[in-house]
DNA sequence: AGCACGCCGACT
DNA sequence: GTCGGCGTGCTC
């Protein structure tokens, strides 16, 4: 895959990659007047099957390929002055045979479809609009306040292997409000000061605000900042602006780590533990192995931040393969907030009536009212009851195309599917024994919210969740009537627990902490040990102290237990116990592949013949866990099944499940994708 | 993924 | 008689 210019007499030919699910790249003969120009990484127009199609040159040779019918040749260069940089190439490349997709959907994963797709007569671009960068509002000072010790450590640590230029991947395990930014800050001032560049990945980065605007203060006109409200001419640009190298650092969310950044001196990725990380359609890549990947190619230096990080990435510390830096203590020694767990069994059983609230909790809540300070209450489910159930027959009102029930939204009066969106008005009685006995049941954000403004009419409140920030704009004036302290509760999702810097919150209480616990995922313990913990993260970051109030039903749970006494160590300890019993990740890999389609009869034939072709070609070297239906089997009337497959780690698996899948002749309606560390 | 080719049912 | 349904196979 050389670069250099070809000069030579006899005919070349060209390999290229079409942004198509075809596994091989494809040859073309490269005409005598493109002789010169074309090299490895550019964009090219060519013949394809009665049309033409844009592809990628992936590399140039002189024997002729044995390809045995006709090679036509290309018919143009499409873009003269942008290549693709070879890391991307091997990256992608790698992203392909990882996690079984093909080279084209990898690269369709990392260029801007604008860039990629075959679209005829797209060469203007009108005036495209796009964010003007580095502008910097409010310019905060830069400040330079002292690090303590263990920032100064682990910092030093950092800027010897980037002086060394050679990859090293370091953990940074920060307990809450610890300092982890200000570490990430002086590492990429450090990078460029080198004359290098950086990658800063955040799960979402709608939910940063405050985060981007340090970044802002600090950088001004360096920075690029991808987000999802990106049309596709304007990533389009935004790509050429990076490539032209007018940005050294870009911040944004998955996608962003294939930004085209020439030089690149360090990748970081905050709150590593995050599922968000994953890619859940082709390819189905996970951000921190790719970021890894990609800074193995470039000799840069890699940190992975997180309060509570993945088992993953812990075992590998452990193992020595990263290199861990810890950080066990706030800045200015502020105390992490005492966690206190309500029993909601107890609670029900002596106020003899179930509220929503405890009275532990109703009193934290009026003491944050009287003293003026802030609140969040926090919630994993959004709506006002999550399920409408008929009291005479037991049945669930569900989706009519999904194979789930349908939550009650009060501000639109409708019960709605999370999944597919269908929505229906709420009906007088079940729609199975037709009685008018139906209950809705279950706690969402909008009755938390309604419930905290009946019993305390004074407070002010809002909301934040998917539904409230729909539209455009909700989700930056609610945060910052919350910060100018116009408000003094905050009800949320996921939304509230991330991030977020207010030093006037003192009180955060988790209304329902069960609910990520019970569900069959060999993950639930740990996504509900780092929910809590992100979650009480938020209290007492200010003056005051925090306070964190959590409401269970399963008090004993060790993933509730560890989150109250925020042990990370002691969780950790015993999560990966279990896994070594139960052979789930770290300890063992997981390949799933999913059959999808309309006839669930069909699907299931297809996804038997799979099974027992893979069981004929196993050779021991891995494990069939078995077929089963999705967790939720029907979404928008496909029928979705998968076959899990385990492997002790010797990552032959994918070559093997790849070779397979493609001799087996797919069936007519099912479509089958390979889910590589599955999520 | 597209797109053509091919083989069977109901329509101007 | 043809229009068109989609099942099958190929693309340098």
């Amino acid at each position: 895959m050389s670069r250099d210019t070809l000069q030579c007499a006899s005919t070349m030919f060209a390999q290229v990659v079409l942004d198509l699910p075809l596994v091989t790249p494809f040859h073309y003969k490269v005409p005598e007047f493109l002789q010169t120009e074309l090299q490895v990484g550019q964009w090219v127009e060519v013949p394809f099957n009665n049309r033409f199609c844009k592809g990628v040159v992936v590399g140039v040779q002189k024997e002729a390929p044995s390809f045995t019918g006709e090679i036509k040749g290309i018919k143009r260069i499409v873009y003269p002055d942008w290549y693709l940089p070879e890391d991307l190439l091997r990256l992608t490349q790698w992203i392909a045979q990882y996690y079984c997709c093909s080279w084209g959907e990898a690269l369709a994963a990392a260029v801007p479809s604008k860039i990629l797709k075959q679209r005829r007569g797209d060469g203007k671009t009108r005036g495209a609009r796009y964010e003007v960068l580095g502008k910097d509002t409010n310019p905060a000072p830069n400040q330079f306040f002292d690090l303590t010790l263990n920032q100064k450590a682990s910092l030093e640590r950092i800027i010897s292997a980037l002086e060394q230029s050679k990859t090293e991947v370091f953990l940074l395990h920060g307990v809450t409000a610890s300092g982890k930014t200000e570490i990430y800050l002086r590492a990429i001032e450090h990078v460029l000061s080198l004359g290098k560049s950086a990658i800063f990945l955040l799960p979402e980065i709608a939910l940063t605000p405050q985060l981007i605007e340090l970044f802002r203060a600090r950088f001004h006109e360096k920075i690029a900042v991808s987000h999802s409200g990106l049309s596709d001419a304007q990533r389009k640009e935004e790509w050429r602006r990076i490539y032209q190298g007018s940005a050294a650092v870009v911040i944004g969310a998955r996608s962003a780590i294939f930004a085209p950044l020439k030089n690149l001196g360090i990748i970081i990725l905050d709150e590593e533990h995050e599922s968000t990380y994953k890619q859940e359609e082709t390819p189905r890549y996970h951000t921190r192995d790719v970021a890894i990947e990609r800074a193995r190619f470039n000799k840069a230096v890699i940190i992975l931040g997180s309060a509570t990080p993945s088992l993953e990435s812990y075992a590998k510390a452990k193992e020595g393969k990263y290199s861990l830096l810890s950080l066990p203590q706030r800045v200015e020694k502020k105390p992490l907030p005492g966690v206190l767990l309500v029993d909601m069994r107890e609670e029900v059983w002596q106020s003899k009536q179930f509220s929503i609230f405890s009275r532990t909790l109703k009193c934290a809540i009026e003491e944050v009212l009287s003293r003026r300070e802030q609140g969040i209450l926090f919630i994993n489910r959004r709506g006002f009851s999550p399920f409408v159930q008929c009291q005479a027959c037991g049945e669930v009102v569900g989706c009519r195309r999904c194979s789930v029930g349908l939550a009650f939204h009060s501000r639109q009066q409708k019960l709605m599917c999370h999944y597919c969106g269908y929505q229906i008005s709420p009906p007088t009685q079940c729609g199975r024994c037709q009685q008018p006995a139906l209950r809705y049941l279950g706690i969402g954000t909008e009755k938390v919210e309604s419930e905290l403004a009946r019993l305390f009419p004074t407070a002010r409140v809002a909301r934040l969740d998917s539904d409230s920030t729909r539209e455009r704009g909700v989700h930056e004036s609610v945060f910052h009537q919350f910060k100018r302290g116009d408000l003094d509760f905050l009800v949320g999702t996921q939304m509230v627990a991330k991030g977020f810097d207010f030093p006037k919150v003192t009180m955060v209480g988790v209304v329902l902490a069960d609910v990520a616990l019970h569900l069959t995922d060999f993950r639930s313990a740990e996504r509900t040990f780092s929910l809590l913990t992100q979650v009480a993260g938020r209290a007492g970051r200010g003056e005051r102290a925090g306070k964190v109030i959590i409401q269970t039903f399963s008090p004993d749970h060790y993933a509730i237990k560890k989150a109250q006494s925020q042990d990370y160590e002691g969780f950790y300890a015993e999560e990966f116990r279990h896994r070594q019993e139960t052979r789930f990740p770290p300890v063992v890999q997981l390949v799933d592949i999913l059959f999808k389609g309309r006839d669930e009869t069909r699907v299931v034939e297809t996804a038997k013949e799979t099974m027992a072709l893979l069981k004929q070609n196993s050779e021991g070297k891995f494990e069939l866990l078995g077929l089963s239906p999705c967790p939720v089997s029907r979404i928008h009337n496909q029928y979705y099944w998968h076959l899990l497959l385990r492997d002790e780690m010797t990552h032959q698996i994918s070559e093997k499940v790849q070779k397979v899948l493609r001799e087996y002749k797919q069936r007519r309606g099912v479509t089958i994708k390979v889910d590589v560390d599955p999520y």
